[in-house]
RNA sequence: GGCGCUAUCGUCUAACGGUUAGGACAGAGCCCUCUCAAGGCUUAAAUACGGGUUCGAUUCCCGUUAGCGCUACCA
């Protein structure tokens, strides 16, 4: 029974990294019938935030790929404690007395890295107990075998055989003088405890993993398949962070600016994993039925943003497939919240002029402004006036469309015979006829085809941009 | 510093010893066209470096270099 978890720390939004780690379990548990927990690891109690929870939860949600079980670490405290102690009991942890504030003098490092304070983890256990019992404040530490040579090791589904030598692991902390357990332990207990079988996390924890099969073995328990993803990383190969590339890291950020969830959730899996015949645009469940550990790669993967644009070129690409090859009805409605204040019967005339000319949602507020505007924002009169024509052109055109259009049925058919007929009249060519209407209606030279927008817009609008055209020339 | 991981076009990637090193995005050009898009065609662009192993290395081994990660009573 495949069992896989996806565990945040509340500490700060949530980061495309972390999404990935998200789809990537969820892929697993669903190519494999498995089940998918999300576990909220907040047992740092002094940096978790509402804000960050409710930051994770949002964006979880909007990727719309949802979660079997839901746990809180901070509810399993005891468990931890638990699992801590038994380890002592086995006298496979010890107690530390060293007060925080006198280690940093005492590990300092002088060549090779620290591994133990030796007067602690030789401390007698009846000192150890009568130093606790009078109150003297502790960590416990892993007692890391100091007397074998044989290497640490597990397998690691993507990066294969893994090992690593006791002398080069610290004794590291189980439970701090606080009580709580740490990271590690915390960790280690509930993935015991919940079952997980499979463990698929970012690579910046495949070193710790030697910790935690110390653990595992340390608790008893049978060991889980650990799978290690490689890194998001920025162009300039440092690794994303809020401080220094900004909101670009963070998944709201791609929600706000009109990308599709699915359309993102496709990109983040090109990341560091490919299906290996050539297949980019993929639907959920293609993804689903073709994902594996074998198609994940072992190095870190660059999201291509730069100062001007946050965004991934394939990001955007993939989204504007999406958009492109989405049914007109969806993609109203998805407009919707990025043309407040609009009617949504008039998103829906105006969804198929713009289907193909828009890469993300929000792009809407500027292909389609004049749809939704009651008077256009100034434009420059030098506009209307058409290619290798001239200022009377433009007044000649324009004088001749408010005739034509008076009386001409709306429909596209019948625009479209009238106005080449007006230009044939006028002996120009049609673009030089259709221009100078289309800046008079949209207020600018790029727009969508213009029998279409003019059928949209309607006489009354129409003839109304007309006569202001008319007023500028 | 120690330990670990990694290294193919600008970017994401394919090629599990033999290919003219493939695809995609982005770029350039052409076509289509009422503008813009969309679409079609064409094009430029990569095996970090040095040693091995082998008839033959992108591929296997070693070294160098570079990047990343871990080295907390953070996660």
């Amino acid at each position: 029974m495949v069992r896989v978890r996806f565990a945040p720390s509340p500490t700060g939004f949530l980061h495309i990294g972390s999404a990935r780690t998200f789809i990537f379990n969820w892929l697993y548990a669903r190519h494999n019938n498995g089940t998918m927990v999300l576990r909220i690891d907040d047992t740092d109690v002094d940096r978790n935030t509402q804000a960050s929870r409710d930051s994770i939860f949002d964006g979880l949600k909007w990727l719309d790929l949802g979660w079997d079980e839901l746990y809180h670490q901070s509810d399993r405290i005891e468990l931890h404690r638990q699992v801590a102690w038994k380890i002592f009991e086995k006298g496979l942890a010890y107690r530390d007395f060293t007060p925080a504030s006198a280690e940093s003098d005492t590990k300092e490092r002088s060549g090779g890295p620290w591994l133990f304070n030796p007067a602690m983890r030789e401390l007698s256990n009846e000192e150890s107990q009568r130093r606790a019992d009078a109150g003297e404040p502790f960590v416990l530490r892993f007692r890391v075998p100091r007397d074998s040579s044989h290497p640490v090791e597990f397998r690691d589904a993507v990066y294969g055989p893994q090992s690593k030598l006791p002398a080069d692991i610290e004794d590291f902390a189980l439970l701090r003088s606080n009580g709580i357990p740490t990271y590690h332990m915390a960790s280690c207990a509930d993935d015991i405890d919940l079952n997980i079988s499979h463990i698929i996390r970012g690579q910046d924890h495949l070193t710790n993993t030697f910790k935690h099969v110390l653990i595992f073995e340390a608790a008893g328990a049978a060991l889980p398949i650990f799978a290690h993803l490689p890194l998001l990383i920025a162009p300039d190969g440092s690794k994303l962070s809020k401080r220094k590339h900004g909101p670009v890291v963070s998944v709201t950020t791609y929600r706000d600016a009109g990308f599709l969830p699915h359309a993102f959730v496709n990109f983040l899996c090109l990341l560091g994993w490919s299906p290996k015949d050539n297949r980019e645009q993929m639907a959920r469940q293609e993804l689903t039925d073709a994902f594996s550990f074998e198609g994940i790669n072992h190095s870190n993967a660059v999201v291509n943003f730069t100062d001007q644009d946050p965004f991934d070129p394939k990001a955007v690409w993939l989204n504007a497939e999406l958009i492109r090859t989405m049914p007109v009805e969806e993609l109203a409605k998805q407009l919707l919240p990025f043309v407040p204040n609009a009617d949504p019967g008039k998103i829906l005339q105006v969804t198929p002029l713009i289907q193909e000319r828009i890469k993300l949602l929000r792009d809407v507020s500027t292909a389609a402004d004049f749809f939704f505007l009651d008077e256009l924002p100034p434009y420059d009169s030098a506009e209307l006036i058409p290619q290798k024509g001239d200022a009377p052109m433009a007044l000649a055109v324009l004088e001749r469309a408010r005739e034509v259009l008076s009386t001409v049925e709306f429909k596209h058919d019948a625009l479209d015979q009238a106005l080449r007929a007006a230009a044939q009249d006028l002996k120009i060519k049609p673009g030089q006829m259709f221009q100078p209407i289309r800046v008079a209606v949209c207020g600018r030279k790029n727009a969508p085809p213009l029998f279409e927008t003019l059928e949209v817009l309607g006489r009354e609008t129409t003839l109304k941009r007309i006569n202001a055209a008319l007023a500028l020339l």
